[in-house]
DNA sequence: CAACAGTATTGAAACGTTTCAATCACTTCA
DNA sequence: TGAAGTGATTGAAACGTTTCAATACTGTTG
């Protein structure tokens, strides 16, 4: 019930603290029998290490920090996963915090893991001011953005280009006959979405066409049905022909508010991109043709990468970048 | 770049440490003009407090521990969101472990957590032996079940009831006709999977049919998948009419191989009913009949009910139990 | 038997906070 | 003018480890 500390372990099994803290951490050599009777007093009473003042006294936590926009958007959830076995591998633990697009929850996390003084910070940034996780860095903890460029602030990123991917997206709409392409997608502020959108755009120009640009509030299944409630009730001269959803999820919910709402056929009269190919986008109702990010790959990476300029200890910066794929299904018209 | 430390922000403030510690905290009144001087040096020197040093000295760390089986199931990723919401409100941070089935690193994940002196410890045991949580328990650390029940261990617990979920399930495939249903499902040394099935194999039993099991590695889609080739490859009198998943993960990688690898039709050559009813439950080729669990109200009355007993610093232990609910759509029969 | 080399163990400092009793500098009141 | 009261600030102990120099043992060797 109390806590018991390596004092009385000590007491119980006749020896002085060092030699607990030396059975438990094997880390100097201890005769086989004291180390038995240390062993049996923990036993006994249930000695729990105290991390707080171990680390106190070590300087360090061996874990790592990740914050992220959306842990329940599969797309997270994997470059979480990723960034976990990394951690594992490397005998550290992971601490996850969701920010939710809220600039206030991200630093809310970040000084909360700064204060933990982990061995270094993964995050993905809401906002365009990086200003303060630089200082971060500066100050001697090591930061990885993932997910997100450096954009000439001196910090170490892992990213997929996401022009590339929009503009792969628009490629294969117009290669597919549409001429009347639109793009599904909110929170432009946010990086991935913008660049997602000039990727877009720009093929979208070359081949003469307009690009509408439906707004959602969020990157969601339920914002994407919002969004597709809207475009069924056009009139067959507006409505597009095909949209490119800024993610999956919104991809998910599109398709849903077109067949529950409409007669319309996929991909005969409205063709559907998404992006990220998450896990599901192979069981829709008709399976989704989807932009491809690696991302548990992105997670492993952030982690692998960052604790190798960590052990450089050199201040040079990198951003290392994957290049998306197509996944080309029945939500689209083959080409 | 150096750790800066309270001590020197006192020098360059001119004040002693313990003044700066009550700036920081605002735990007793300091003059304006003493404030502003600390917190100009806190901002020039780029003061972080340390949350090991904070942490040893005040005795607790106001966060709290989840352990689940798997963080890449939105079921999963549903409960520990409702935990995150309710940590939230409740001013704690949220450290989450993912055991993925496997007891080695759940008891490593537990044991960290017991260092770290979390608050309290919420673990979705993978094992049948909960001893070493109720030792931990009886230390003084709470700990709350969640989604498994005590068992008669002196444990709290906060549950969805897995028997009438069963029932539920194999009551609308009786009702829609069908007359040889199987389970699908692996691990079934897990309770939650055994308890579906207990629950199916009573109701399948009172109607004079036969339960066959197809045993699954894992509860993933990709399981559902392998799981659904070997069914549609039988003959048409030993194939099911109807299956229960003992996941919607595995209901839609078996669907995918129904649609996939053979000409039968969904629902009226053969049903099928998942659990969990997630969020893409509803976005299949063929919009799937789930059982629903409230999983974000678990992981947030999980953290409640822990924080409520823990106030009340009482021994005695409560078992909470959710009844689940079925969601029909097109992937089984109507009644 | 003295000197020596290993081992095994010990003791105490240090880590950076929080906390609380003690002190200090002013006012106010009688 | 002295006493009492108020509010701001200080100083030092304590939290539970790790770590390392110092010490105590145990054999071994010349």
């Amino acid at each position: 019930m109390a806590k018991v500390s390596m004092r009385e372990v000590a007491d119980r099994a006749g020896v002085s603290v060092g030699t607990v803290s030396h059975v438990v951490n094997g880390s100097s050599k201890v005769a086989e029998a004291t180390a038995a009777k240390v062993n049996a007093a923990i036993e006994e009473l249930g000695f729990v290490r105290n991390a707080a003042a171990r680390q106190l006294r070590s300087g360090h936590s061996s874990s790592l920090g990740l914050v992220v926009l959306d842990t329940a958007n599969p797309f997270f959830a994997s470059v979480a996963h990723g960034a976990r076995q990394a951690c594992d591998e490397a005998g550290l633990s992971l601490l996850i915090g969701d920010s939710g697009t809220d600039e206030a929850r991200e630093s809310k996390y970040v000084d909360l893991f700064a204060e933990q003084r982990v061995n270094g910070l993964l995050v993905t940034p809401t906002g365009s001011d990086l200003s303060g996780l630089e200082s971060i860095a500066s100050r001697g903890t090591p930061v990885m953005l993932v997910d997100r460029d450096s954009n000439g602030y001196a910090l170490s990123s892992v990213t997929v280009d996401n022009i590339a991917g929009g503009r792969l997206a628009l490629d294969h709409i117009i290669a597919g006959g549409c001429t009347r392409p639109a793009f599904i997608g909110g929170q432009q502020s946010l990086p991935q979405v913008a660049d997602r959108l000039t990727g877009a755009r720009e093929r979208a120009g070359q081949a003469g066409l307009e690009l509408p640009v439906f707004d959602t509030a969020e990157l969601t299944i339920l914002a994407g049905r919002d969004a597709g409630e809207k475009v069924v009730a056009l009139t067959d001269d507006q409505r597009p022909d095909a949209v490119f959803c800024a993610n999956d999820l919104l991809a998910v919910g599109f398709m849903q508010a077109v067949i529950m709402f409409s007669d319309l056929r996929i991909p005969e009269d409205i063709a559907i991109v998404g992006y990220d190919d998450i896990d599901y986008a192979f069981s829709t109702i008709v399976p989704l043709t989807s932009v491809r990010q690696p991302a548990e790959l992105l997670g492993r990476t952030a982690v692998e990468a960052l604790l190798q300029e960590n052990a450089l200890a050199s201040d040079e910066h990198h951003d290392r970048q994957f290049t998306p794929e197509l996944v080309v299904r029945g939500s689209t018209r083959p080409v």
